[in-house]
DNA sequence: AATTGGTTCAACCGCCCGAAA
DNA sequence: TTTTCGGGCGGTTGAACCAAT
């Protein structure tokens, strides 16, 4: 490892940054030009060794920032765009279960980097607590997510696609994959049984397989049927919640939010509290 | 047309871990 | 066993963009 990251490991930041400053590293957003020459260099190369490709390349970037540049940009798996429904889904299933783990989340959610679904978490989901004025890591808000959200997810894809089985492709994970196993309501997460990535033979993160996801009906079927309390909760929810659920739409949607007051807390809050009693 | 406020997302920071020496 | 190195991870920041005024 360079001086500097010696001297960080010790604990002497001032100096690594002025070494930095003495070796005119780069920082701040990258050039066409620096895309290009590292583009090409990992293409011949390959991934890895981000310091040695720092250095050979003559970029004045760290290798940290090389690798990340390519993780996050160039590497040509990399798909930027509006979260999908599906996608929205699984990232809201995974995090009930492995909480910020984006990197994790991201393997089972193809061309996705945990840089954007961190984003996409930040700036999205956590903005709907926000305005509930509750913490994102919340009971209150996690429920609102189970029985709420999750469930008018699965019916706008179930919406927007036939009764037969629909297939995304996945990226399998480096480790086995995804055990489909539903917790008790009591437990801190909700894994979708319908929604598994298949297992696979390689353990190459580039291998591409393929998520088989039942037909939508049988996955909100298999929802509600967590258990009877729990989907006594849902109907009741889905019922009377009908506010929250334009709400959710508009969320789900990704465009205008909330600007009807149809996502109204007061409402949203008491309809919990009807259903969960006062530990809401 | 200019300004302002909110949102998004690329990039950086600091911490940590595992492998190699 | 300890130290060093390379790299992965989650958290945070700030520039760019966009819509409202």
């Amino acid at each position: 490892m360079d001086v500097k990251m010696r001297g960080f490991r010790c604990g002497e930041p001032q100096k690594i940054k002025e070494e930095e400053e003495e070796m005119d590293v780069r920082k701040g957003p990258w050039t066409a030009e620096e895309d290009s020459v590292l583009f090409n260099y990992v293409n011949c190369h390959g991934e890895g060794r981000w310091n040695a490709v720092a250095r050979c390349t003559g970029l004045k970037r760290t290798g940290k920032s090389c690798r990340l540049r390519w993780l996050n940009y160039l590497r040509p798996s990399v798909r930027r765009g509006n979260i999908t429904l599906q996608e929205q889904l699984l990232i809201l299933e995974l995090h009930f279960r492995w909480g910020n783990r984006w990197s994790k989340i991201a393997q089972y959610l193809p061309g996705r980097t945990d840089n954007e679904i961190k984003n996409y978490w930040r700036t999205r989901v956590q903005k709907q607590a926000k305005q509930l004025n509750c913490d994102v890591n919340s009971k209150q808000f996690r429920d609102a997510m189970r029985y709420v959200w999750m469930p008018r997810l699965l019916e706008r894809i179930q919406a927007s696609t036939d009764s037969t089985a629909t297939t995304v492709d996945v990226i399998q994970p480096s480790h086995p994959p995804l055990e489909l196993t539903q917790s008790s309501p009591s437990g801190s997460s909700w894994v979708n049984p319908h929604v598994a990535p298949t297992t696979s033979s390689s353990d190459s993160i580039s291998d591409q397989v393929q998520l088989q996801v039942s037909p939508i009906s049988d996955v909100v079927e298999n929802f509600n049927m967590v258990d009877t309390t729990e989907e006594d909760r849902v109907v009741m929810l889905m019922e009377h919640g009908c506010d929250v659920g334009e709400a959710m739409n508009e969320w789900i949607g990704g465009e205008e939010l909330l600007e009807n007051g149809l996502w109204n807390e007061e409402d949203m809050w008491s309809l919990l509290q009807q259903q969960f009693g006062d530990d809401v």
